[in-house]
RNA sequence: GGAGCGGUAGUUCAGUCGGUUUAGAAUACUGGCCUGUCACGCCAGGGGUCGCGGGUUCGAGUCCCGUCCGCUCCGCCA
């Protein structure tokens, strides 16, 4: 009879009397009243393997096994004695009495414990990656992230989409992050840029004819780490000839609806849909965590003339804002402290104070009310406000008054904090659409930054020529439980359109030189098209229920961008700079 | 570029007001005991550049300055 290879976990009560072969590293070894018990782990959990003095030559091996060392061993499954049986355990109820015991090689012990009851920290499991990623945790998030892989594959390739692949070697491009750059050998003085995204190629590719593309693409932007942002990283990415925003945003909801009844058996509801402005209003933030009950509130009509000049400025100005932000039961829950906390949390925000009012018994009008700022509203304005923000008795209720975008940021951002102070985050997947952004960010000196990037197509020619820093963009992001999942756009398909947005982003000369290749393709037939791209990484640390994207990257790196394991960045030898025609300034310590 | 938290045994951590002997605990490791353990148990042992550099002090793991590393966030990420 076949020999048959297991995983440990895989074991069950029906293979009693079955011979098996194991493979896996020593997780434990016992010895007791001259049994030798070596507790065997392989990538999907333990089984413990009983060596008899009865059977000589394997318990003879068995005696000589320590730390981690890696086995090959065969045995007859049986049930475990009688007491002795641990139902908590997946394999509690059975073990394997050793046959053979061949050592495939000896280990030392690990650098850190890998049981379940101890945690290592982040840096040590960084450097010894290899070891880490033993781990069952670490195990099923990088098989979850290929079986997502897999079906976003299966998904595209039905629907007709072709993968294509596009250069890792490429030219630097003037907006947008930093690049990673590669010197050229062969053109001395000269580099190529690892590419922030195929956005270029694969619109290339659209006036190719390969009218539906798409790319799992490794991407790299040279900019500052957060938990959900790695030096590189892989987008999912989509693009298709002759199609509107909506043919796209089926696309994408449908393959991740698909994706998520497939891989994790959860049925997505239908993604609604908000305008960015609406998701501004109502959350203070364009990628609006929609589990979060809570919702800004303008209050600004009613602030236009209050005797308090905080408030009534940023009311009187078009730029600025005042909005009211309730926490339910915020005045019994939140102590002083707290608030002052939530004060110089808004304060990272730009925010320069955390007006609020506590509702004891609205019923009693100012007699009810604690707040700094009941002085300079009045009864009547108090009350307006409370009534809109819908206060009842033993509310907080925050107020944020300033420049538009620092209202938005800073109550945006206290909605979070309160949503899960509160705990009124609900236990549910939350996707949504946010569409009709502007055009272009307006920076602090007047100058307009790409909202998508330079190739999104305005939603009209006019109010483009109209004014610029008003146009809205035919883009759209999707959303998933607050997290920016991806965003895509109708890509400027005509040559004119696409001259007329590098200039108002004050970019047209260097535009002409360096997306040449762009604006010449151009002029040779392009089809209307748009596209999408999704970041896997953020889609898999969702599925995989972590908050950090290095959870789902087998070797990411750390938050100044350093790889621990093999210590790169380096410096390189004389010869290796020498090739390549550089000289450094400023050797690393 | 900025803010916050952290760095003490292989690992995870404690270490009070600056002074209690040789800086501890758990776990891991090594040896021994134990006739069935499953986070076994018991006994013993080895193991420390308190991240690094400087300063204050009679005395620094502890206070101050600088620096490096890790994490979270702001800026940044078209």
């Amino acid at each position: 009879m076949a020999m048959r290879t297991h995983y440990c976990a895989a074991l069950t009560a029906a293979d009693v009397g079955e011979r098996v072969e194991l493979t896996g590293w020593v997780h434990r070894r016992r010895d007791h009243g001259g049994v030798i018990f070596l507790d065997l782990r392989d990538r999907t959990g333990i089984v413990q393997v009983v060596y008899d003095p009865d059977e000589p030559e394997s318990f003879e091996t068995a005696d000589r096994v320590r730390n981690e060392y890696v086995l090959r061993a065969t045995g007859r499954v049986r049930r475990r004695p009688q007491g002795m049986v641990n139902p908590d355990l997946a394999t509690g109820e059975i073990e394997v009495l050793g046959a053979s015991l061949e050592i495939l090689n000896a280990a030392e012990t690990p650098p850190f414990q890998l049981d379940e009851y101890s945690r290592a920290g982040e840096d040590i499991r960084l450097r010894y990656r290899y070891v880490d990623l033993r781990r069952p945790e670490m195990q099923e998030r990088l098989r979850l992230r290929a079986r997502v892989t897999s079906h976003v594959r299966r998904t595209l390739e039905e629907a007709g989409y072709l993968e294509i692949e596009t250069p890792t070697l490429t030219r630097a491009t003037p907006e947008g992050a930093r690049d990673y750059l590669v010197p050229s050998r062969t053109h001395p003085g000269a580099f190529f840029a690892l590419p922030q995204s195929p956005q270029i190629f694969k619109q290339l590719l659209m006036m190719s004819g390969f009218d539906r593309y798409y790319q799992i693409a490794r991407c790299y932007r040279d900019e500052d780490l957060r938990a959900d942002r790695q030096p590189e990283f892989t987008q999912i990415d989509v693009e298709a000839s002759f199609v509107t925003e909506s043919d796209i945003m089926e696309l994408t909801e449908g393959m991740l609806r698909a994706l998520f009844e497939g891989v994790l058996g959860v049925s997505l509801a239908e993604f609604p849909t908000l305008t960015w402005s609406e998701a501004m209003r109502r959350f203070g933030s364009d990628k609006p965590d929609l589990r979060n009950p809570l919702e800004l509130v303008d209050v600004g009509d009613l602030m236009r003339a209050v005797d308090f000049d905080v408030f009534r400025r940023p009311a009187n100005d078009p730029r600025g804002r005042v909005a009211a932000l309730r926490a339910p039961g915020g005045a019994g829950v939140l102590s002083r402290k707290a608030i002052d906390d939530y004060q110089d949390f808004v304060g990272g925000y730009g925010a320069r104070g955390l007006a609020y009012i506590k509702v004891n018994e609205r019923a009693a009008g100012l007699d009810g009310l604690q707040s700094p700022i009941l002085k300079f509203l009045g009864a009547e304005v108090a009350e307006q406000v409370l009534e809109r923000a819908g206060a009842r008795d033993g509310d907080l209720v925050f107020f944020g008054a300033d420049r538009d975008r620092v209202v938005n940021d800073s109550l945006g951002a206290l909605r979070l904090r309160l949503g899960a102070d509160l705990g009124l985050v609900e236990d549910r997947w939350a996707p949504l659409w946010v569409t009709d952004w502007p055009m272009f960010d307006e920076g602090r000196d007047g100058a307009l930054t790409p909202a998508h990037h330079p190739f999104t197509m305005p939603r009209s020619v006019d109010e483009l020529a109209a004014d610029p820093a008003r146009a809205l963009a035919k883009a759209y992001d999707v959303v998933l439980n607050g997290v920016e999942l991806g965003g895509g756009s109708i890509r400027i398909h005509d040559i004119a359109t696409q001259r007329k947005v590098f200039e108002a982003l004050n970019i047209g000369q260097e535009a002409e030189i360096k997306f040449g290749h762009l604006l010449d393709a151009l002029r040779y037939g392009c089809p209307p098209h748009g596209g999408i791209a999704l970041g896997l990484d953020r889609l898999v640390m969702l599925m995989a229920d972590t908050d950090a994207i290095r959870d789902v990257i087998a070797f990411p790196k750390t938050q100044t961008a350093f790889c621990h394991l093999t210590a790169a960045p380096a410096p390189v030898d004389a010869a290796q700079l020498r090739d390549l025609h550089l000289r450094v300034s400023k050797a690393s310590a």
